[in-house]
DNA sequence: CCTACTGTTACGGC
DNA sequence: AGCCGTAACAGTAG
């Protein structure tokens, strides 16, 4: 399911449901899902804390807690939260379910089980694996061509690869770096190295516009988001390249190809993208 | 039966 | 050291 935009999607949708909400107790069904600490250290802390807030850093969760703990998690591949009543049947492949003061309890669903959670006082993310590493949020005023340029630029690696990196950008996954990149009229396999200036300006002014278009795109709302099961995602509407190989291009309706970059599927117009 | 999969990390080879 | 490709994680879908 999820990169920025859906993830973005989940906070908008459950930040304002958990905001005040007390956790009245932690069932931890699959150990494996939590990272840091162990798991009844985990369960024991969050029980009767009371949820502040809810943020996104990349495509990491935070759940922000009273006493300033952070619940950190990331959906990976496969994961998503639900926000369902008490007496509602628990999905195949729930790993972990924390029960609140409202009668509802928030579901960790996941069947591939990558997904993970961390428990950390607020500050002290650096224990956790990857957030501390993020780069520039893709709407960060910094995130500039040039900040682009002197990030890549001496790289002669594919551009595709260059925008998965989190450590630059967070929050990019392999669906919409095609869609930037689709945007942008740059062909996936075109090394860093190889962009001149006015690319670069193109490539970031891509990042922000696409990434915002797909934030409107899948905002939904609370009771449309439940009715789904938190799981209508999957299947991102509006995309241009992305699942369409083989498919006319929407600009010029040559086929779309689709080759292997770094390791990960990429679909482009030959034609429309240099 | 076989292949591919939205994310990330670890590891071996060069 | 740094870069690259692959495997691993585990299940589902086509």
């Amino acid at each position: 399911m999820p990169e920025l935009p859906e993830v973005e999607t989940v906070r908008r949708v459950l930040a304002p449901q958990l905001a005040g909400r007390k956790i009245l107790g932690v069932d931890v069904c699959n150990v494996q899902v939590v990272a840091y600490p162990d798991v009844e250290s985990f369960a024991q802390r969050l029980a009767g804390q009371v949820i502040n807030g809810m943020r996104r850093r990349g495509k990491f969760l935070v759940i922000m807690l009273s006493s300033g703990d952070d619940v950190v998690l990331h959906l990976r591949m496969t994961g998503s939260l639900l926000l369902v009543p008490l007496d509602y049947t628990l999905e195949k492949h729930t790993h972990l379910v924390i029960s609140l003061d409202c009668g509802y309890r928030l579901c960790f669903t996941d069947p591939r089980r990558f997904g993970r959670f961390w428990l950390v006082q607020s500050g002290a993310e650096d224990l956790v694996s990857g957030i501390h590493r993020l780069g520039l949020e893709p709407f960060d005023s910094f995130l500039t061509g040039d900040y682009l340029r002197s990030s890549f630029g001496k790289s002669r690696k594919a551009i595709k690869s260059c925008l998965l990196m989190q450590d630059v950008v967070a929050g990019i996954g392999n669906i919409y770096s095609d869609e930037i990149l689709f945007k942008a009229g740059i062909s996936p396999l075109r090394a860093a190295c190889s962009l001149n200036d006015v690319e670069w300006r193109t490539l970031a002014a891509a990042i922000h516009e696409r990434l915002a278009y797909y934030v409107g795109k899948n905002d939904i709302s609370p009771a449309d988001y439940l009715s789904g099961g938190g799981r209508d995602y999957r299947n991102t509407p509006y995309l241009n390249v992305y699942g369409h190989a083989g498919k006319p291009c929407p600009l010029c309706g040559e086929p779309l190809y689709r080759a292997v970059v770094g390791g990960r599927s990429s679909v482009f117009c030959r034609n429309c993208q240099r």
